[in-house]
DNA sequence: CCGATAATGTAGCAAGTGCTACGTTGGCTT
DNA sequence: AAGCCAACGTAGCACTTGCTACATTATCGG
């Protein structure tokens, strides 16, 4: 009388949002196979099956956060153009402080460690995110700006700057650093 | 007839320094009491007595490494300040950007990591290090600069999203970024 | 010289790691 | 109905993890 639940096939891709969920919220550095396999309703066996071996997992893993990650982009992406550079910082330090965009803050630090430390499939996630983020801001630049493209590379350096100070307790020393700059309202 | 080598006695003081040098070398992540007491030519058994725990170990460590990290700056930092802010930057830059400095970035990184979820004496470390930075930002700002304070900070942010973007394979973004923001020589 | 205390070595535990061997299904084609 | 192969479960291996129990040695005051 054993009840076998009839459930649909498990198969990447409907494993990797639960993967996905709790290498969020618990972090990659501690994803090992049988925690994530009980995240996703699996055995670690099951996950080794569909994806042949971890490191091929976290592989394919930083690629659909990469992915997750520039659709929450788009979801928060404001129809009208900011009016100064000074506002486009602003929305997007806004946006990155938003309490359901934290973990992937988390999670980015982790990526951003492992690009240093050379694990291969880190860089190439990274490199796409940076260039969503890019992409978003280019098209968030005030319309009148004078130099879009260098202008956003600019902001980008100085959100990157101000999101790092901020995780390790210095945000208000990046705030203070905007501001000597104009780049935040007084 | 065992040979029991006569050597002297080790403490914290005398393992730190090898263990720092483990860890600058293959992370803090992998850092586990076997391999760390190897590194040390100890055993694992040693390291807990002269720490008590693994999670005091690290603090320990992290402290070290902070003020190594002091002392690697107040090492390179040059005699005579730079003229320009751009030249400022560029001297951090070149810096950091030393063989011998790289390690410490990895190192970096990770700590971010670990600061953003909610590892305790990570924080305590990170804003050390960062503190130690901004004052000798400080001390190099151009002399007749108008606001070094501010200034200051203002690059700090600057560097540190071009550090960040220079380590997932954006540095090209980053130059830009300060190319545009008139922060670099063209 | 003796005894106490600090310092160190050896073995081991329970838990967790990635991964594999070997089985059992279930639905499909022929 | 027979066979077949992808999909899944169970059990286990060899190894590492932080940490401990216990025994031994070194050191130094008395």
């Amino acid at each position: 009388m054993a009840r076998v639940k009839k459930q649909p096939p498990m198969s990447k891709d409907s494993l990797l949002p639960l993967l996905a969920g709790h290498v969020l919220a618990h972090g990659l550095g501690q994803a090992s196979l049988r925690p994530l396999a009980r995240a996703a309703g699996t055995s670690d066996r099951m996950l080794l099956y569909h994806f042949g071996t971890k490191e091929a997992l976290i592989a394919d893993l930083l690629a659909f956060l990469a992915q997750a990650y520039a659709a929450a982009l788009d979801a928060a992406m404001g129809s009208e153009r900011a009016r100064t550079r000074a506002e486009v910082i602003a929305r997007i330090l806004a946006q990155g402080a938003e309490p359901q965009m934290q973990p992937f803050m988390a999670l980015w630090w982790e990526i951003v460690a492992g690009c240093t430390r050379g694990v291969s499939g880190y860089q190439t996630a990274a490199q796409a995110m940076m260039q969503e983020l890019l992409g978003w801001l280019e098209g968030q630049m005030p319309a009148e700006d004078p130099d879009p493209a260098g202008g956003a590379r600019y902001l980008l350096t100085l959100i990157e700057g101000t999101m790092m100070l901020a995780a390790v307790g210095h945000g208000d020393t990046a705030r203070d650093g905007l501001l000597a700059g104009g780049l935040a309202p007084a």
